[in-house]
DNA sequence: TGACAAATGAGAATAATTACTGTTTAATAA
DNA sequence: TTATTAAACAGTAATTATTCTCATTTGTCA
């Protein structure tokens, strides 16, 4: 088993604080446990869902606060991001198989045909499927 | 050069009437400009893109409609959606590399290890940096 | 400890998307 | 072809996701 998501150890925890610091960030309550219960939750939630977890521990906190974290992760490289197309609806006439190249910085697309890679055996059985 | 986007040929239109049909959809003028606009345009417009540029041929046209239809041409399969996890920011506190299964279903997402796939070479140069 | 910049909380503002409603139009059958 | 009818449309209101603003609080560093 790989050192997927779920609890982070004091070591990781300790990881986290030293990039914040490198990073030049304040080191907040508020950060400690957005970043855990990211670590924690499994499925990689989106931010509403992050927010009820770690209002379960700071009752006061604001989903502003959420957003604002999650976005400085994102810059800072502690986070990653799932999709990197996510905010608006994109579509795709083309119907065959084929794959999308992302350009992180300015995000367009560009497209690359199905003859380039070849998928992988699974180990493990899965709720049917999938894309890659 | 395969059959990327670019203006449907006759052949093609006929296929999306065709399936249009077969769907019980009824063939509207709206909606043959709105796939035509799809297939014209490159990298994957989002909504508002495309409505800015159905308006030019029918003026009149709501956003609403382009949604819509949009979403029609999704379930049908006469479109895809490019980023399957679009609608939220999804964060992910593995930064290893590794894979995401998303189901096509109810959109849960299951990581998977990299010791998986393999990328492949690439022929033409891009500008660097890019997502599997 | 004290000063100051950074972060927070609360709520307003904006962007993306969906829902609602009355009118128009395409499909079907006589 | 024309009349009927269900589907689609345009316009607009409502919802959801996200960002912004600002007064207050907190962490950092001397």
């Amino acid at each position: 088993m790989a050192t997927a998501a779920g609890q982070p150890s004091e070591v990781e925890l300790q990881a986290f604080r030293d990039r914040c610091r490198a990073a030049g960030l304040a080191l907040t309550h508020q950060r400690e446990v957005i970043y855990r219960a990211v670590c924690a939750m499994r499925n990689h939630p989106a931010p509403e869902a992050i927010y009820e977890r770690v209002k379960v521990e700071i009752p006061s906190i604001s989903l502003g606060t959420v957003y604002k974290n999650l976005k400085t992760f994102l810059d800072t490289g502690l986070l990653r991001e799932v999709s990197p197309m996510h905010g608006s609806l994109r579509v795709d006439a083309n119907t065959m198989e084929h794959h999308h190249l992302i350009c992180t910085g300015c995000r367009s697309v560009f497209d690359l045909g199905a003859d380039d890679l070849e998928p992988a055996r699974l180990r493990s059985p899965l709720p049917e499927g999938f894309v890659l």
